[in-house]
DNA sequence: TGTACATCAGTGAACGCGCGTTCACTGATGTAC
DNA sequence: TGTACATCAGTGAACGCGCGTTCACTGATGTAC
């Protein structure tokens, strides 16, 4: 059964990208190692060839989700402000946030990723800080632009944490429809009062459940 | 060893708000119910004596948790501008947040609470549009002051959970810092691009951790 | 290049452990007379 | 008001289960000659 040293990194990256998808669409905790192998085609023990325990493959999972997250941000980043601002609304749409596949870490297991060790959330961290230092490239770089991009990653990131435990979706999709609108304001989003003008009609709250 | 009603009605009380404690700072599903009933001063088995399942727990401690911290919002709030300002401001400190005591739920627990049943999410959700409702009550109520409101909500609570996990402690106080002072601002919070006058020194990113 | 041996990725079964839950039992309390 | 009995809050031990992890084993591959 021996592979060689190419397949068995390749296999590693496999359990590592299968194990991203299953943290993020069902918790961490929650995502056993024998559940995430089975997944990966391979024999629950199989794990221990490749990693020393589960918390070695949350850090390398959750940096990864990371990784995979800020790439894509970055790559609508450098195709403009348009691209960028038609990316953050398709990360802002239901579909996306209620679907299991890509996602942000920081919003899926936002809360079990505050209490992992120290790798686990330098990962983070580190994408974190990427993220932020891409988004900078795209503004004069001022004190002000920095503190802007920070705003607008803590709003929509808590927007949409929010929409995703409320159980109501009129409001889950209000929150999520009012940091969207203050985004696609110019230049400074989350910023100015909105617009004095026309219609902001009183929203419908539907059905609860 | 039987209780009269009002003495269960105590203990029953007294297991919830010591789960709710232990499900924000330990997080729900690494929490035990035999943990929660020894810190509660009572025997594991006796749990079934007043809840059906933990599920149904999880249910209340959430639904309390909420209760006492959209309590504590509506008296800071009651007190006027400053002392929500003042109540704002103690809850994005350092202490706060990293304290097992107090905190919001929403923030603690919140990827886990995204994946609870209905009954869990509905008393988060209940509690959270309370809260909004109390926040308007400040406003003149226009759609835009709504907006605000959640615009705001969405901005603390995403900057908290960012904050939580990060593992750059500068970077940590520096995101808190920014909706901060985004708060102080008059009026509209979150608002508009910072005063362009003076000090907004580059910040410095400490040591890693 | 061909052979002989060591390596080690993957297997299947098992480990100890802690989880949520159940159960027979207890004895102080509530209730009926 | 006093007695007799039913109730049931809390106990301690045990249940099945799934978790993370270990282990002896396998056989195809890498390596040394």
């Amino acid at each position: 059964m021996r592979k060689s040293k190419a397949e068995k990194a390749l296999t590693r990256q496999h359990i590592v990208e299968v194990a991203a998808r299953m943290f993020k669409s069902g918790g961490i905790g929650a995502t056993g190692v024998g559940e995430i192998m089975v997944a990966a085609g391979l024999t629950h023990s199989a794990f221990y060839r490749h990693f020393a325990s589960k918390e070695e493959l949350v850090a390398e999972a959750s940096s990864a989700s990371m990784d995979v997250f800020v790439e894509a941000a970055r790559q609508a980043m450098e195709a403009g402000p348009d691209a960028f601002t038609r990316y953050l609304e398709n990360y802002l749409s239901s579909e996306y946030r209620n679907g299991a596949l890509g996602g942000c870490p920081v919003v899926q297991t936002g809360s079990e990723l505050a209490r992992a060790d120290a790798q686990t959330r330098q990962g983070v961290s580190d994408g974190l800080e990427q993220l932020i230092g891409f988004a900078l490239k795209l503004t004069d770089g001022s004190a002000e632009a920095e503190e802007q991009v920070i705003l607008t990653m803590s709003a929509v990131t808590g927007a949409i944490a929010i929409s995703r435990l409320v159980n109501d979706s009129a409001l889950a999709e209000h929150v999520i429809d009012v940091v969207r609108r203050s985004l696609s304001k110019p230049a400074a989003a989350a910023a100015k009062p909105a617009r004095v003008a026309g219609k902001a009609p009183a929203r419908q709250r539907g059905a609860q459940a």
